[in-house]
DNA sequence: TTGGTATTGTACCAATTTGATACAATAGTC
DNA sequence: GACTATTGTATCAAATTGGTACAATACCAA
């Protein structure tokens, strides 16, 4: 059940926590480049990253899943905080009144929207593949775009991609995230695709095979994937127990 | 100037975020030991963590400064948010009563403290030698404590020290804070002591100087330190901009 | 003064990991 | 059935790390 948040009163509809919200930057992995999933704001020409607000009743885990659900139509995916903007002039009065605006809307002056806010970042990782994006009844577009061609974002959400890609990079190692952005059957070519694109640089093809299986976390299913017109490759399941086992043991 | 938060009133005197807080957990290194400041409530068995609100006019980066310097005197140290702690029931009315009772303030019973919190997690490094804890006036100790025996906290301050611990752990190298926790001038035998109880886990002397020279972030001074009955050790200092290139370039 | 002790700085070698190349296997195309 | 592109694995060199040896010293105790 969607919420409607951009009423013109001096108070949201809905009891939230005041003056703080949630961002969340969504990665996506498709034709070997990384994706963020984006909002156009109907009529505007402004872009954001879908974002809400803290219902009393739900922890800020439970509030980024709902957010995502709202906005975008995306559930159950992998989603973790990774840093708070708190800026003292974090406000955004111009660009809510443009919304609101198109939305019909005509606030108060001291609208609650307008206050500042604290805004916690989440990012997420989904299997492209399986990730049908759905509208909201404020957005008119709702989609991918390559991180290396994508529109300017509104608000501070451009520091707040920035960060989580920050994030995301150093987190592939340390904490093996990128096969969440892969479907369950994978190549090693995939993987190592997906590595280069999130690093940002080549690596090398046979050694990169050596690392990834050295660590024991991946078990080959014997049905091999076939299309290509060469040596068909093997393909691979995480086993999330052997992570779990190889995460503690390393780190 | 320290602000007085426990009155009995429905909203806080000064203007502030509401159900936002920040808790701190701060770092020192002593005697071979990591310890960490804590505060005992006046007249009661109870321990917690220093914290407090953010204001309206103030960074959550400022506020967490702000924060440190009322409650425990400490100002101008290494400092950086690490989680947020937004359970859905993370409200403490029970240990916030007794505070206020011993204070002689008979809040209402909706009073602001009450309500559900969302607490930013910010952890501090200082070098113990330069800091002398002052009392705040509702704490009757302002201490350190080894992090191997320290008090029962209240709140949910041992999962905080917890997280905050582990992102100390996991910083050591990929961020080399651990430089923080020490004076301006070390011996890499300090150092490596300081590593070996972060890490908890003994390292390989020769190796782990090895190891630190090779990074070429700190600067040898030719003065030597001295009171041992052997061989005097050289002092190092870390290079800011040496370190910040190494960081840049490696991660 | 001198020998003893504890610790430091560095050298060194073995074991492991990583970088880079070579090559056989094979699925599809022509 | 030859050709192409890609995969899986082997291999060797280079770099890094684990672990030992040893000389250098600052102080202490006789």
């Amino acid at each position: 059940m969607k919420e409607r948040y951009f009423t013109d009163e001096r108070k949201p509809k809905k009891r939230i926590i005041e003056q703080v919200s949630i961002d969340c930057v969504i990665f996506g992995f498709y034709d070997n480049q990384l994706k963020v999933l984006l909002l156009k704001f109907k009529g505007l020409d402004a872009w954001a990253l879908p974002g809400g607000f803290v219902f009393h009743n739900e922890s800020i885990e439970e509030a980024a899943n709902r957010i995502l659900e709202d906005r975008t139509g995306i559930r159950n995916i992998y989603l973790e905080q990774f840093y708070v903007f708190g800026d003292k002039n974090r406000q955004f009065r111009e660009v809510h009144e443009e919304v609101m605006y198109k939305n019909s809307i005509h606030p108060q002056d001291n609208h609650w929207l307008f206050q500042r806010f604290i805004s916690i970042g989440f990012y997420a990782l989904v299997d492209f593949s399986k990730v049908t994006p759905e509208l909201d009844d404020i957005s008119e577009i709702c989609g991918w775009y390559d991180i290396e061609d994508m529109p300017l974002l509104s608000f501070d959400h451009p520091q707040i991609f920035q960060k989580a890609l920050e994030t995301l990079r150093s987190s592939l190692d340390t904490k093996l995230v990128g096969f969440n952005l892969l479907p369950e059957m994978f190549t090693i070519g995939e993987l190592q695709s997906l590595y280069e694109t999130i690093l940002g640089k080549k690596l090398i093809r046979t050694n990169f095979q050596r690392k990834i299986l050295s660590l024991e976390i991946l078990e080959r299913i014997e049905k091999k994937y076939s299309g290509g017109s060469h040596k068909a490759p093997y393909l691979y399941r995480m086993d999330v127990a052997k992570c779990e086992v190889f995460l503690k043991t390393h780190f």
